[in-house]
DNA sequence: AATATATTTTATGTCGACAAGAAAAATTTA
DNA sequence: TAAATTTTTCTTGTCGACATAAAATATATT
């Protein structure tokens, strides 16, 4: 069974008031699915959501269609909706789209970007900086995420965005899954590349911002690829 | 108000079966907002949509939701739905994004491609080549799409294939609603880059599948761009 | 008459209940 | 005992009704 989260405290609050009952709904299991805390694969009862939430199945249903549509649930037709299960099959696509979407959102950002995003994007590389201090690898997970949606936000094109946004989601779960014994090291590459990306960014400089952020795709590739290949989870995908 | 189609023949039909009254909806709603039946920007009713397909609000309401996952539509919280309306602000994202779409969909088919999929690319290349010589604008647009389409499936990467088909989609209604003194030179010229573009696909030439698409982007983006600049319906944008 | 306020109306958001498939359990049959 | 079949249980898909926010209309006020 999936994960129950019971201890969250959304049966404590008041009922949220017309039109923020989906959203309320879409936004915690968004986090849950994103931090694991619903395994993926996992079934999803809409019934035992509707108690959680203390609402009729409608807004939870409205919601769990929106996830479906960010990719983060599976609907069974007639059957379960689940989690969205990890499959590794499709890696090579994802690996190919998201590097793809790191450059290109970069290049933007480079060419568009305005002094206020700097600063939104600088504040949040802080942020960053502060989870390697405290080796908080799920915080820099997270955080990493809205480093680099920012960028992308920063490049106004919302047909980029969208995906990519998509793609930094799936690239969490999976950092967060095959995530084991870190390796130490890499974080200081990513906050060097990090920085290296900032300054290309305030500066216009279209052609650096393309170069660093393929560089920093494929060290994020080979991070995912190097905790997948000593991963023992990998077993439980071949039937003996 | 939003056009009608009100001789749609779904209210002479039985009711759908259990699981297909939302794809009912879907599909049909789709089919009327590309083909501009539902003008841009226009109000959706629930309840009217609710009497015409002779269901409840709840699977109308649903397929609302997944168009606008789909961006065809735009809700308004406790207000109306409406049609998404045709931005034309955002046309060089749009531009942008199209480009790069075609290039990589392309790219990708060159390499993955397998000989039944450019059997099928082939018979779409075919039904638009009849389009072209009956001048049927309507139907060269539509299957221009899914010539695209069965080429981005052949690469076989879902987060390219899934926003093309959604850049397709809006390039599709742009087409229709700038579309009024039809050039007869262009179709032709498409009709041979397709057929430059097949023969590259098949040919597992990556470099030119690549260079013929970003050719093709191009073209239809002057497209575009021509229909746009003549078309007095711009001058409705701006205030006297 | 024009603006501001109160009232009515309309359409959305939510609800609880029923209907219909699918899975699980119980029963029958070989 | 094991497979096949029926019955039961459970969950989803759909429904009609109510609650509520926003728009439209009517009324009051300056």
């Amino acid at each position: 069974m999936a994960a129950k989260a019971k201890d969250e405290t959304e049966t404590g609050g008041a009922k949220p008031k017309r039109g923020l009952g989906v959203s309320t709904v879409l936004e915690t299991l968004r986090r849950e699915i994103l931090e694991l805390k619903l395994a993926p694969g996992s079934p999803i009862d809409e019934t035992e959501l509707s108690q959680r939430f203390k609402m009729s199945r409608t807004p939870i249903r409205e919601a769990l269609i929106k996830l479906a549509n960010d990719g983060l649930v599976v609907t069974l037709p007639n059957r379960a909706t689940i989690v969205a299960p990890l499959d590794f099959l499709e890696l090579p696509s994802f690996y190919d789209a998201l590097t793809l979407m790191y450059r290109v959102t970069t290049r933007l950002a480079a060419q568009n970007r305005t002094q206020d995003e700097v600063a939104v994007i600088r504040d949040l590389q802080a942020q960053y900086s502060d989870a390697v201090a405290d080796k908080d690898v799920y915080r820099m997970i997270e955080v990493n995420r809205y480093f680099h949606s920012a960028i992308a936000k920063a490049g106004k094109n919302r047909y980029y965005t969208e995906l990519f946004e998509r793609l930094l989601d799936e690239g969490r779960r999976l950092l967060r899954f095959y995530y084991s014994s870190f390796n130490d090291e890499l974080p200081a590459a990513y906050l060097d590349e990090h920085e290296e990306m900032v300054r290309a960014i305030e500066a216009g400089d279209v052609g650096a911002a393309d170069r660093i952020a393929g560089q920093h795709a494929d060290q994020i590739v080979r991070q995912i690829q190097s905790y997948i290949v000593d991963d023992r989870r990998l077993n439980a995908e071949i039937s003996l």
